[in-house]
RNA sequence: GCUGCUGUAGCUCAGAGGUAGAGCACUCCCUUGGUAAGGGAGAGGUCGAGAGUUCAAUUCUCUCCAGCAGCACCA
């Protein structure tokens, strides 16, 4: 039998027999490894203990102390105990696929009655009984037919399908937990007691489709999330009831932002405070513009089919637009129009307005364009995903050479306004060439190359999305993540040689011929509705003063108070702040909670002392601490921070 | 759009085949109180919409609308 050698995490070598597996190998090193042990790694890759190790390898033995694989195997063997739970209790229940999640597992299910939350108490109890049995777990390696008849015999048609989907060479692997079969790639652990029954939670059922397919039936996906121990899983839901409250929508509510309702689904009804945050944040993002270059245009709501048509969106978007009919009832003339879903068409139509030349380029147009669009119900979110947006939205009219270096200024651009707003935590990602495509291989080369170079050039990495970029060019997106760890593209820049060509776009070159320029969407909010929800999860409704809808309330301790707290509001006011007076007939305490809980970052209180004194106690936002101050003092330290960040000294 | 769940007062929620309840918020009165809810009284609901079953429906059934979770979608 020939010898393999296996090198040992601390650098020792030993020799073993060809095919050993690292079960045996941890049994030969101590019979306590052996009962921890939960996998291997074997030359960097997740091994199982019953794998045979066929030659010379880097290996480490893995037990539950080792967090990643850890939680990987007990996520993956929780899915499959799961699915034995399911079936024993519903043997019709028909299996198909459970992966791993970032929390958790889930498993997809074809079952004709629906879970109910009372099933899934039902199945978590009998999952802490497969897991009590300490049931072996046991793998082989089949050969295709051998499974696909196994599966065909079962009635598993799904499995069926998996087999088919497995590449030729790959092993077919079959696993056991106990007497319970499933397809899988493994690795396992070593026996279900090796799972900690106390530190799972099935989560919950919804609808999934078969291989993510409109067309194919849809399962029952029943969820879980799992950690390696008690504590962890606790501080996990603790977690989630923390995102709870950060809730842009809870949030909305709490401090009177705005509402939606069901006559306008996925449209904002902006109260008071809500719309001072939006203004506010317009306000910011023209000046910023203006200081970049742009040249700000507005452009019209409701445009003929016939824009449409020639852009292309008439074709491929129209299930999303809101298609407004004119009807000679009422208008003698009949026409047909689309609310504009985008802007960019009516873009190239200023852009189209006069010869422009080489000299014009780059050219900046931005719009804070109103957009709508008819996006899917179940796709609706609270104000991140809605039918009526604003885009702070430009196009640059530029040409091939310019796409690098304007694409670099515009990162850097991002880079600060994320920064301004208090967002640290941002991922590019870049979206390459799709197999749907058109123009020229060598010019994707250039123009994705052109992309990746100016993340670079601008100091910052990016993730690669292969596949995934429109079908005239690729593109980049900005991401940010909402309470709960959902990511939400926000800013966005694409290359478009496209619509220049199909709306006859032009500009005179330096030789004196007509060019096509490029188009360069991009946008650094998105749309004010979804960043203003990101917003506010991320700083908690406690947004930076400047943004604060509600920045200071002044708050009468006596009623005698009542002319001061005019005053202080008067000369707050005069100093560029939104202040409020609070004289009504409630004790401090009251009063300090209410608007505390209204997330207003200052409370200004005055009673005898501070009338006599001309001063007022601060309290701050979160902290239990109030300082006195005297009132012309206050009244500029908040000045100054009410001013937008730009436009600081 | 799909699967499942939900819809009762402004908010959070309880309730039951015989046309409804709590807390907070709101209004008024008492209280002028020093940093996260002082006390009392009052007002407030076509129980999401429509149809059906029933002597009787907010409660049961169906359809629709909206919301929530996930999937799909996201130029």
């Amino acid at each position: 039998m020939a010898q393999i050698s296996l090198t040992f995490p601390d650098g020792n070598k030993r020799e073993y027999e060809q095919g050993v597996t690292p079960a045996a190998v941890a049994e030969s090193i101590s019979k306590s490894l052996s009962k921890k042990a939960i996998s291997a790694m074997v030359d960097g890759q997740h091994w199982d203990l019953q794998w045979p190790i066929e030659q010379d390898a880097q290996i480490a033995i893995n037990t539950l102390q080792d967090e990643a694989p850890a939680l990987e195997l007990i996520r993956h063997d929780l899915a499959h105990v799961m699915a034995r739970a399911v079936q024993e209790i519903w043997p019709d229940t028909k299996v198909t696929i459970g992966p791993v999640t970032e929390h958790g597992w889930f498993y997809d299910f074809d079952r004709a009655e629906p879970f109910t939350p009372e099933d899934l108490g039902q199945i978590e109890a009998k999952m802490k009984d497969i897991i009590n049995a300490r049931e072996p777990v046991t793998t082989e390696i089949w050969e295709r037919d051998r499974a696909r008849a196994f599966y065909e015999e079962n009635g598993e048609p799904y499995k069926v399908e998996l087999v088919d989907r497995i590449p030729e060479g790959a092993p077919i692997r079959m696993y056991w937990h106990g007497g319970w079969q499933d397809l899988c790639r493994g690795p396992h652990l070593q026996h279900t007691g090796q799972l900690p029954a106390d530190s799972f939670k099935l989560m919950g059922v919804s609808g999934a489709y078969w291989f993510g397919d409109v067309n194919r039936p849809m399962l029952q996906r029943v969820q879980g999330v799992a950690f390696r121990n008690r504590k962890d899983l606790q501080g996990y839901l603790n977690f989630l009831e923390e995102a709870a409250k950060r809730d842009h929508r809870k949030l909305g509510r709490e401090m009177d932002l705005f509402h939606l309702q069901p006559e306008a689904p996925g449209q904002i009804f902006w109260h008071p405070n809500g719309w001072t945050i939006y203004t506010s944040l317009q306000d910011y993002m023209r000046r910023q513009q203006h200081r970049d270059g742009y040249v700000e245009v507005n452009t019209p709501q409701v445009v003929d089919r016939k824009l449409w048509e020639a852009s292309g969106h008439w074709d491929n978007y129209q299930e999303n637009m809101f298609i407004v009919e004119v009807d000679e009832e009422h208008a003698r003339e009949k026409s047909i129009n689309a609310l504009k879903p985008m802007n960019c068409p009516c873009h190239v139509q200023i852009f189209n307005s006069g010869l422009k030349s080489y000299r014009d380029l780059p050219l900046r147009m931005a719009e804070f364009g109103s957009c709508n669009r008819y996006e899917p119900s179940g796709a609706l979110h609270g104000i991140m995903r809605v039918r009526g947006f604003t885009q702070d939205d430009a196009h640059i009219f530029c040409t091939d050479d310019q796409i690098e270096a304007e694409t670099k200024k515009f990162i850097e651009f991002l880079a600060g306004i994320y920064a301004d707003l208090g967002f640290h935590n941002w991922t590019i990602k870049l979206s390459t060439r799709p197999e749907k495509r058109i123009g020229s291989e060598e010019s994707w080369d250039r123009v994705e190359a052109a992309l990746g170079d100016a993340c670079k050039a601008a100091g910052y990495g990016f993730e690669l999305q292969e596949g995934e970029g429109a079908f005239y060019g690729p593109k980049l997106e900005f991401t940010l993540t909402d309470a709960i760890g959902r990511e939400w593209q926000c800013g966005t820049l694409q290359v478009d040689p496209n619509l220049p060509d199909r709306l006859d776009a032009s500009y005179i070159g330096q030789d004196g011929e007509k060019h096509r320029p490029v188009m360069l969407h991009r946008a650094v909010l998105g749309s004010f509705e979804r960043f203003i929800g990101i917003l506010i999860e991320e700083h908690a409704g406690k947004l930076p003063f400047w943004l604060a809808p509600r920045q200071v309330v002044v708050a009468s301790i006596t009623s005698e108070a009542d002319d001061y707290v005019h005053e202080v509001v008067a000369e707050l006011k005069a100093a560029g702040v939104r202040a409020e007076a609070d004289i009504r007939n409630e004790k401090i305490n009251y009063k300090v909670r209410e608007h505390s809980v209204g997330k207003v970052p200052v409370i200004l209180a005055v009673g005898h002392r501070e009338v006599e004194e001309r001063t007022v106690t601060v309290r701050r936002l979160g902290e239990k601490q109030t300082k006195v101050a005297a009132l012309a003092e206050i009244t500029q330290e908040l000045g100054v921070e009410a001013t937008p960040p730009d436009l600081r000294g």
